[in-house]
DNA sequence: GTCTATAACTCGATAGAC
DNA sequence: GTCTATCGAGTTATAGAC
């Protein structure tokens, strides 16, 4: 397969690949043979760009991560209502993961595979703005827009309701028999549906 | 290691090896090696009771996807009111998932990296009550019981918000710091906190 | 930069003794 | 049933020509 683009340079080709392939496979499943078939190119050349599969990895990974977490710190800083930040919140998300659907398991899969230092190093130059969120949380509370509540559990509710459904996509599709288009509906739906959940949780 | 329970069969033994092993390395990170060692045997044997890897797999696979789904027939056949079905849901799901919390990911990675005619096979032993699932919501609908809903939209959000905190622990732990306790005391509280979010969503 | 050929190694699987 | 020893396929990585 060439590209037709001539103007994409050989370095992009590969990641487009190692991307598709590390989503689709997992790290371990992940064969640099696919890699370099699905770039139109050979296998020698992808350690010449990238001196390994685990360098290669790790790259793919770590521009993952920071997808996984979409442009949180702006909207958390925005000068908005708590109840608009969520609502942003949920639709940042929601978007930013129906345009990759196989992020979510691989990231969850990868992260529960990975040793801690590397987990560390990682993130280091792609931190989760989780304190910031946390603030957020509890500055609501304490000006009384919301009940008194943990914010790790409002959290995990935002998160769990728009990126689980992604996740379970495959086995959601097997199960239901859905198609595509309507997963794609039903989630489209979550945009509203979602926030409204989590306000009607936490409201005075 | 040997098992000090001298009853135990080497079947046993081995299974609960590749419960272990493939839950911590997904089926292309497990090794033979690996399970055959924390069973205290060696691989020769492992082929002796599975012919092979994928039939091990094949089996730990299975096995898994059945506990994916707790006894939630059991519940929705239950002659109970549609907010305790709810209730009962919600604990039988964090619960069984706390007592295997590698469950989830293991089960969302597999299923999307088999061929559908494998899945197709593996739950004509254990289908998960669906089916059932939206039918109890419809009914419940129809009697007015609650706001007209989507039926998978309700069955996604009691999901995500049950498994999907495990699915995350991980990422969670390393993102928030948070002790193995200190999350399992969020999970704790979800049991009560999932089903009242869930209800207040859909009441009329 | 890009290719072909191959070295070095890992891992699932089997043969065969006990 | 259980073991040791080994084969052979498949995979990452490198050497070296162009």
């Amino acid at each position: 397969m060439v590209n037709k683009a001539k103007d994409i340079s050989t370095e992009q080709k590969i990641l487009e690949a190692a991307r598709q392939v590390f989503f689709d496979k997992g790290m371990d499943g992940a064969r640099m043979q696919d890699i370099a078939d699905k770039a139109g190119i050979n296998k020698a050349l992808l350690h010449y760009y990238f001196r390994s599969k685990e360098k290669l990895f790790e790259t793919i990974f770590a521009e993952s991560f920071n997808n996984f977490f979409p442009k949180l710190s702006l909207i958390l800083e925005s000068d908005t209502d708590f109840s608009v930040k969520i609502e942003m919140i949920c639709t940042a998300y929601i978007d930013q993961i129906h345009s990759m659907p196989y992020l979510p398991i691989f990231i969850l899969h990868e992260v529960a595979r990975q040793p801690e230092s590397f987990l560390k190093k990682i993130w280091s130059s792609y931190p989760p703005p989780v304190k910031l969120f946390i603030k957020v949380v509890e500055t609501a509370v304490k000006k009384k827009e919301i009940k008194p509540v943990h914010p790790l559990q409002v959290i995990m509710n935002i998160v769990s309701l728009c990126i689980f459904p992604f996740a379970a996509k495959p086995l959601l599709q097997q199960v239901t028999g859905i198609s595509k288009k309507q997963f794609s509906v039903l989630m489209e739906e979550r945009k509203k549906l979602v926030p409204q959940m989590i306000i009607q949780s936490i409201k005075k």
